[in-house]
DNA sequence: ACGATTTGACCATA
DNA sequence: TATGGTCAAATCGT
């Protein structure tokens, strides 16, 4: 009995290769011809209201083919460029130590945590108003940047299990894909900022919606569960610094596109595709359940 | 001195 | 067996 890992299983989800280029050839020259419209925008008057609101809407489109282009060239290539390089963080100091050979002391004994109380956020910052600890580091197989685990300051404290895992999108650097892990019940409050939330069961997502708020943020639940209401992401958006994270904060840009949040989910565990609906919707297209 | 971070080892799971 | 999650000693920073 053998579990078929992702990349095992990407052979049968895109079986068929050149129906496949045929489409990145269809979304090129979509792309093109949005670039050529964008040029032809460009002439016109910079101030000239409804000129304005096309060049944005030709962004967004010049986005949206970039990232389908993406996304099926991600899906076609079957060279799963492996876990790269080393481009890990080096912290600066070289550390080799000699641990005694007999190294159990309880060390490694643990029960996984169940992920009922999990959702993904994915933010230009992972920055919110709680206090962090960083306990791990990890390269990720197939992801440029090694994934980071803290865990509430309060563990110990107030006994507060929340924890979260934070990942750098190989493809937007400037985004940061946040899996929260359990509620905090240290004193403080908690006020998300994301641009994308999933909230997941730690499973497949199969319905993914086109951001509700106002602010453009953008909101996708998962139909397995409903584990959190989404009032959880609108409350607010206030930001301090995480103590934990302050000395290797970077300078990023503050508004980004929702595209950018469906990168992300190519990022995870997800392989599929996204197909917009009639209604503006987006359906996440699970390639690891099709066939 | 003490808390935070780094990083290799260990364990669970698929 | 490969991979991801967690632990904890060593190291760093204040």
């Amino acid at each position: 009995m053998e579990s078929l890992t992702w990349q095992e299983k990407l052979p049968q989800a895109t079986i068929d290769f050149s129906r496949h280029r045929r489409v990145i050839g269809q979304l090129a020259d979509g792309r093109e011809l949005a670039v050529q419209l964008q040029t032809l925008l460009c002439n016109e008057p910079k101030n000239h209201g409804s000129a304005s609101m096309a060049r944005d809407v030709v962004e967004k489109i010049l986005k949206t083919f970039s990232d389908s282009i993406y996304m099926l060239s991600a899906a076609d290539s079957s060279d799963v460029s492996g876990s790269d390089d080393g481009g890990s963080v080096e912290s600066g100091a070289s550390k080799k130590r000699s641990y005694s050979s007999g190294l159990k002391n309880g060390r490694g004994c643990y029960k996984r945590r169940n992920r009922t109380q999990t959702w993904i956020e994915v933010s230009t910052t992972f920055e919110d108003n709680h206090a962090w600890r960083k306990y791990g580091q990890k390269e990720i197989l197939n992801a440029k940047f090694p994934r980071c685990y803290y865990r509430c300051t309060h563990k110990h404290d107030q006994g507060c299990k929340a924890m979260k895992q934070v990942q750098q999108l190989e493809h937007h650097q400037q985004m940061y894909q946040i899996t929260y892990i359990g509620e905090h019940t240290c004193l403080g409050t908690s006020h998300l900022s994301p641009q994308l939330i999933v909230e997941a069961n730690h499973a497949e997502l199969s319905d993914i919606s086109k951001p509700q708020n106002s602010d453009g943020h953008f909101l996708a639940t998962s139909t397995l569960e409903q584990g959190y209401s989404n009032s959880k992401v609108e409350e607010g958006w206030s930001h301090i610094s995480d103590k934990t994270l302050a000395t290797s904060k970077l300078e990023m840009e503050p508004v980004v596109d929702y595209d950018c949040g469906f990168d992300s989910l190519l990022d995870m565990d997800f392989l599929g595709s996204f197909m917009e609906l009639d209604n503006g919707d987006f359906v996440f297209k699970d390639m690891n359940n099709a066939l």
